[in-house]
DNA sequence: CGTATGACTTTTA
DNA sequence: GTAAAAGCCATAC
């Protein structure tokens, strides 16, 4: 739902819709939230959105990449950040920093084409 | 309008 | 099984 003031744009505002969607204790990656979209091309895209996102509400930190693992790419404390949160809503990371419930979590966005 | 960047994914070695 | 390279698309300058 859009808030008093979106960012502005338009492929921002979706990312944050279907992250928004992503119920507690469940996972989704930036392929999946792509693909819901419109294509996986814009995983990328997603991940823009997301270090774009000032919202909050959007639970970002339940987007993580397809190997089940913390996107970072420049970004370190914001990781921490986010393994905490999911640490607090019941997940679980493996040795190498996998989601063990990754698997079982991830929720499963079909391409509406 | 063209160039540059990037919280990624997939394929190939 | 892991490691590296290419591809793709939207936003910013």
């Amino acid at each position: 739902m859009p808030q008093d003031r979106v960012i502005g744009p338009g492929f921002y505002e979706q990312v944050y819709a279907v992250v928004a969607t992503v119920p507690q204790g469940a996972v989704t990656t930036y392929g999946d939230v792509a693909g819901c979209l419109g294509s996986r091309t814009v995983a990328r895209q997603v991940g823009w959105a997301l270090a774009a996102l000032r919202e909050p509400e959007v639970p970002w930190h339940r987007v993580i990449n397809s190997q089940g693992k913390i996107s970072f790419r420049s970004d370190t404390p914001r990781a921490s950040l986010q393994m905490d949160l999911l640490r607090k809503e019941g997940h679980t990371f493996g040795a190498d920093g996998r989601l063990d419930q990754f698997a079982s979590v991830r929720h499963a966005y079909a391409e509406q084409a």
